[in-house]
Formats: C-alpha cells, sequence, structure tokens
DNA sequence: GTCTATATGTGGATAGAC
DNA sequence: GTCTATCCACATATAGAC
C-alpha cells in the first residue's frame, strides 16, 4: 500500500524493506518445519538470513512480533486454500476435496498447521490483527459445510475436532499414503452419516 | 521391589529416595497442567518440593530423565485406565464408555495427554522402558476395539484419531461438554454401522 | 543429602560505534 | 542498517563444603 505523498525513492525504500521481513518470515518457517516451532530463535532467522540477531530487531520489534506475522501469513495462507475453488459436484464430493484441502495444507506446511491448530509457543497468543484472516477462513470452512448440509453446530465441531486429529496422527506417523487416503474417507462418510441421523431425529 | 540382601535400614533409605522421586514428579505434574509442559523447569520444580535445583539432581539425573519418568508414569496411568472393567454391556456400549474413559482421562489431566499424545518437549524422546506401557495401553485399546468388532486397522486408525482430535479441541477451545457428549454418542453409532458394512463388504 | 558457589550455555534484547 | 559489545534472565549441570 503505498502512502500517496511519497516520491519514488521512499517507496523503493518500503519495498526493499518488506522484502527483508519477507526473507526472515521465510527463513523463521524454515526452522519451523524442520524442527517445530518451538525451535525458531532470533539468532538462528538471523543466521539463516546472513545477519547478526541485532539487525533483525530494524525489522521486528521483538521475537513475539515476528511468530505474531507468521500466524498472520499463515492463517491468510489456510484461508486462501479453503476458499479456492473445489471442483466437486455432489455434497459427498465437496466434503472429500474439502477435506483433502485441508490434509494437503497440514501435510505440506506442518509448521503452518501446529502454529494454527495447536498452541506450541509459550506465552504466545495471536493479535486481533493476526487472528482475523484466521476467523475469516473459518467463516468459510462453515460456509462450504452448510453448503453441503452440515449446518448443525455438533457435526462441524466434529468435523473439525476429527480432520484435524487426522491431520495429526498423519504428520506424526507418517502412514502409508493409501492408508491415510481410507482413513479421510472413513471420515467423510462417518461425518456425513451423522448428519443424516441427527437431521432424520431432528424431523422425527 | 526390594533386593533380596537388604536389611531394615537400607529398605527404610531405598522408601525415602522414592517417597522424594515421587514428590518431585508431583511437582513436576502440576506445573505441566497449569503451564504446559514446555514450562517444566528444573529450578521450577525445586522451588515447589523445597529443594534447590542442584539436589535434584542426587534423584534425577537431568531434566530428560524427569520427563521420561513422567512418560513412564503418564503412559502407566493410561494403561490402568483403558484396562480398567467396564461395566457396560453389548459392543456399542463398550466403545462409548471407551471413548468417554478416554475423553475423561485426557480433560482430567491435560498435562499427561498433550506428553503422551504429542511431543511437546523439544528433543525429548521417551527412552524403551518409558515407552513400553504405552504400547501396551495400545494393545489394550486394540483388543477392546476388535471385541467390539473394530478389528479393520483403517476403523481403528479413524477412532483413535477422532477421539484424540475431539479431546484436543476440548482442551483447546473449551467446548460445551454437551457437545461431546453428541459427538461421541453420534459418532460411535457411526462407526460401529461402518464397520459392519465394511465387513459385509468384505465379506461378499 | 542438601546446601552455596559457580561454570557454562543460550536466548532475547539494548546501546552505541561505524 | 548493520555491526560489536554487552546485559539480563534463566536453565542445565558440577564441585565441594557442611
Amino acid at each position: 500500500m503505498p502512502e500517496p505523498g511519497e516520491d519514488a525513492r521512499t517507496r523503493r525504500r518500503r519495498r526493499r524493506r518488506a522484502d527483508a521481513r519477507e526473507e526472515i518470515l521465510e527463513a523463521a518457517w524454515q526452522i519451523a518445519d524442520e524442527e517445530g516451532i518451538g525451535a525458531v530463535a532470533v539468532s538462528e532467522v538471523a543466521r539463516r538470513v546472513g545477519m547478526r540477531a541485532p539487525s533483525l530487531y530494524n525489522y521486528f520489534p521483538s521475537k513475539q512480533a515476528i511468530v505474531d506475522a507468521m500466524f498472520a501469513q499463515g492463517a491468510t495462507e489456510f484461508r486462501e486454500t479453503m476458499k479456492a475453488p473445489l471442483d466437486a459436484r455432489g455434497r459427498r464430493e465437496s466434503v472429500r476435496a474439502l477435506a483433502f484441502r485441508f490434509l494437503d495444507f497440514a501435510l505440506a506446511r506442518p509448521a503452518r498447521f501446529e502454529l494454527l491448530f495447536h498452541r506450541p509457543v509459550p506465552g504466545f497468543f495471536p493479535s486481533e490483527a493476526a487472528f482475523a484472516p484466521a476467523l475469516e477462513a473459518d467463516a468459510v470452512v462453515s460456509g462450504r459445510l452448510v453448503d453441503a448440509g452440515l449446518g448443525d453446530p455438533v457435526i462441524q465441531a466434529y468435523a473439525r475436532a476429527s480432520i484435524t486429529g487426522v491431520a495429526n496422527q498423519q504428520i506424526a506417523n507418517q502412514l502409508d499414503p493409501q492408508f491415510n487416503i481410507e482413513m479421510v474417507d472413513a471420515s467423510v462418510d462417518v461425518v456425513l452419516a451423522m448428519a443424516d441421523r441427527r437431521r432424520r431425529a431432528r424431523s422425527a
């Protein structure tokens, strides 16, 4: 977002600064994916971007600020992932596709998953600004579940809980990919059957 | 386990020593339940048992050894919890009771759950001895699931993943406990039905 | 067995020179 | 903007006195 009054030189400087911040976050994610978010340390991030630790403080006022920026970034990526068109017909296929979206995200970016869905950094709580895209992502998922006939809050809660559990297990245990697929199919079947059952029970 | 040759005095000393170790672990669990396992620090444990940090090294050779003992303890408690008689008739009631056993354990002892089912201490891996009761617990659960007709590995994996996800969500988000009951009830029914269907499909 | 004292390491953060 | 130097806090761990 260029400010209205700034000249070319100022703009260039803003640009360079933004690039540097980006590079720092990149390095932080790299560490997090390799060794867990708990392993992200200012000194190590600095080493990876070819700086000394104090220089990072020109870009982020604290380590918390770095983690907060990571949270915002991860939540935004997650929101976009869940928002993208599904190319699936029918409700079962839609739910299935959504589940695989989630799993692909979690397996491809375990550190994002860790940061967004557990809270692994002692004493860290995301700022409101960083949390906003996570809420939006939630709303997107809710909307898609409602579209598939899964409006019941209990079912939604169970759907989220179980897919998160499946992702967790797959990240931790490195199972056979075919086994993973069968487990997701099972989870989709269970959630849909649960919804039908509750709907029937309510209308009776 | 008293050694054969030891006299009363030696036995008394062993006893006191075991008590002190027990008290140290108690304090460590207390910290873990309050602030997460990551917050367990030798100095803080020492403070709580009225010692200085160096004195703890008379009872445990390292912090890792403390965490390892915690893991062994948590796994043993979990095994005993899952082993205890169920007082439930029929396979539906058995699975339901088992699920609530798990949830009760996780909610009552979140730090145990955290330590056993995630791996939140950077660089910690349980020793073989500490891990053994966890494997036994796993075998107990498997046996009970098989007894209820849930022998299919995919179903078992899904059952474990989803109940863990539910526990997770409950601990993190503090959902309405009523949600839990409804989620577990509905999912147990559906999972059993699914297992039956898969069995029929296989035998056809 | 428990203490004081201490070594050693590490991580977050600031001051001030260049 | 980046560095060196430094501080602080804390945590793990050891040595040796009592």
